[in-house]
RNA sequence: GUGGGUGUAGCUCAGCUGGUUAGAGCGCCAGGUUGUGGCCCUGGAGGCCGCCGGUUCGACUCCGGUCACUCACCCCA
């Protein structure tokens, strides 16, 4: 039997690759010019971290956590998310201690138990950020304009901005039971899981798919019609954020998101071109998590992106991006010393040049196809009588024109010749 | 966890209602005389026809199971 990669995990190999670092690039400028700092924390955590993070009665720790004992007897968990485990690190490392609010991001493989599909995988990549340490408003808007900045700079401009506000601690319980006894009287509409919904969440409800769902809850109070004085103030200045910068959104009282941290501020961005799994990236506002994992009262807020999804719209775009090819491929003549190749080689590449050469002693024939094939703008020709004469035959694949030149200026020749081009 | 679709060379795919050595294009390798690429020509390597079982004289082809991929539900990034 052949071995294969684990189901719902990718290769990501060489010609695909280059998107990937086109868009870590990206993604990395962006944060640094927004006054982001990198952080880069393990793959796996103690399963407490996302017990108490994310929420028991999520279904990422119901039912989509890989979740092992290891050699010691620890129970350790693949992270699911990226949030909970910075928390984790800012309240280990009392990062506080640099200066409020913490702005981090990060940009790594995340894993959930879930059938594939498209855009969904079980080890999929996130990058995001958490500002922790204000409750400025103006960080939830950052939040939405960085990726959507980031979006822009890759040539993605296909999605929407959803935005809702779900109040805190003070005025949601208020509105949950509003919802809880608008839904009641339409109990018999809604489908089983939104019936088990109601008690433990009934705002999830609102973002079921199912027409009956859906159609029960088309007149239902709307959280942003119950925010208590501060919320719907900072929900004002949020909106008003975005529009000082231009950011189009739609408020969609249906948002709700399936993590239990989330406090006002909630968003999506949202695909155009995607399949069913069309989150390009969501998150939202956490003022309680930070306390939740064991700190002091400490207002947050975040978002993560799929980078998996953010490719996939790309593609669909048909946006492309290449390996840079090659400046020079060095093509050895009959009985010529392979280690006098090797050494220009090296010389070549040492003054930055990208440079390739035959390995597997083929004839010259072969190895101007490869060049040719390779894309390479020059072949670099060695044979024994240039060897001797310690020259080179520098070939304008383009044009065709070759020169013999002493093999110290056959940077200068290959340089000057690509800036003439 | 539940459904639908699909599994034949490295890739994209043919293979008619079951019949003898399983094909094409692209890619890869070599050659078209002795130190030069693209175009063209010739040749070559490469397939447990996903796997297991059944029906049959005979299965890539039909049936069952299984695994994988894929799309959707669900959930989200």
């Amino acid at each position: 039997m052949e071995l294969r990669r684990p189901r719902g995990t990718n290769d990501i190999l060489p010609g695909e690759v280059e998107r990937w670092q086109r868009l870590e690039d990206a993604v990395r400028t962006v944060f640094d010019r927004h006054g982001y700092a990198e952080i880069r924390l393990p793959v796996f955590e103690h399963t407490e971290v996302f017990v108490r993070g994310v929420g028991e009665t999520t279904d990422i720790v119901e039912k989509q956590m890989y979740t092992f004992e290891d050699q010691g007897g620890r129970s350790l968990t693949l992270r699911p998310e990226g949030t909970a485990p910075v928390v984790r690190a800012y309240l280990e490392h009392k990062l506080h201690g640099r200066g409020l609010p913490a702005k981090l991001y990060y940009i790594g493989p995340m894993f959930r138990y879930e059938r594939p599909q498209a855009g969904r995988y079980r080890q999929f990549h996130q990058f995001g950020a958490e500002a922790i340490g204000s409750d400025s408003p103006l960080l939830d808007v950052e939040m939405m304009a960085i990726p959507v900045t980031i979006y822009r700079e890759l040539g993605l401009e296909n999605f929407r901005i959803d935005l809702n506000s779900i109040g805190c601690e003070a005025c949601r319980p208020a509105y949950r039971q509003a919802l809880r006894d608008y839904l009641v009287t339409r109990l018999d509409a809604l489908c089983p899981t939104c019936v088990r919904r109601l008690d433990r969440n009934p705002l999830r409800v609102l973002d079921c798919k199912e027409k009956p769902c859906i159609e029960a809850s088309e007149g239902a109070p709307k959280s942003y019609e119950h925010l208590c004085d501060e919320c719907a103030e900072h929900f004002a200045a949020v909106q008003k954020g975005l529009d000082a910068l231009g950011l189009e959104y739609v408020v969609n009282y249906r948002l709700v998101r399936g993590l239990d941290y989330y406090t006002r501020t909630v968003f999506e961005l949202v695909g155009l071109d995607l399949g069913a799994q069309d989150a390009l990236g969501g998150g939202g506002r956490y003022d309680g998590l930070v306390e939740a994992c064991g700190g002091p009262p400490t207002p947050a807020v975040g978002f993560a992106a799929g980078i998996e999804r953010v490719l996939l719209s790309l593609e669909k775009l048909g946006v492309e991006a290449e390996a840079p090819a090659l400046d020079a491929y060095i093509v050895v003549q009959g009985e010529t010393d392979r280690a006098d190749a090797l050494r220009l080689a090296f010389a070549l590449r040492s003054a930055g040049l990208r440079v390739e050469m035959d390995y597997l002693n083929r004839s010259m024939r072969a190895q101007m196809r490869t060049a040719q094939r390779s894309g390479a703008a020059y072949a670099v020709i060695l044979g024994e009588s240039e060897t001797a004469a310690g020259t080179a035959l520098v070939k304008d694949m383009a044009s065709g024109e070759q020169q013999e030149v002493s093999q110290e200026r056959i940077v200068d020749v290959i340089r000057g010749g690509r800036n003439l081009g």
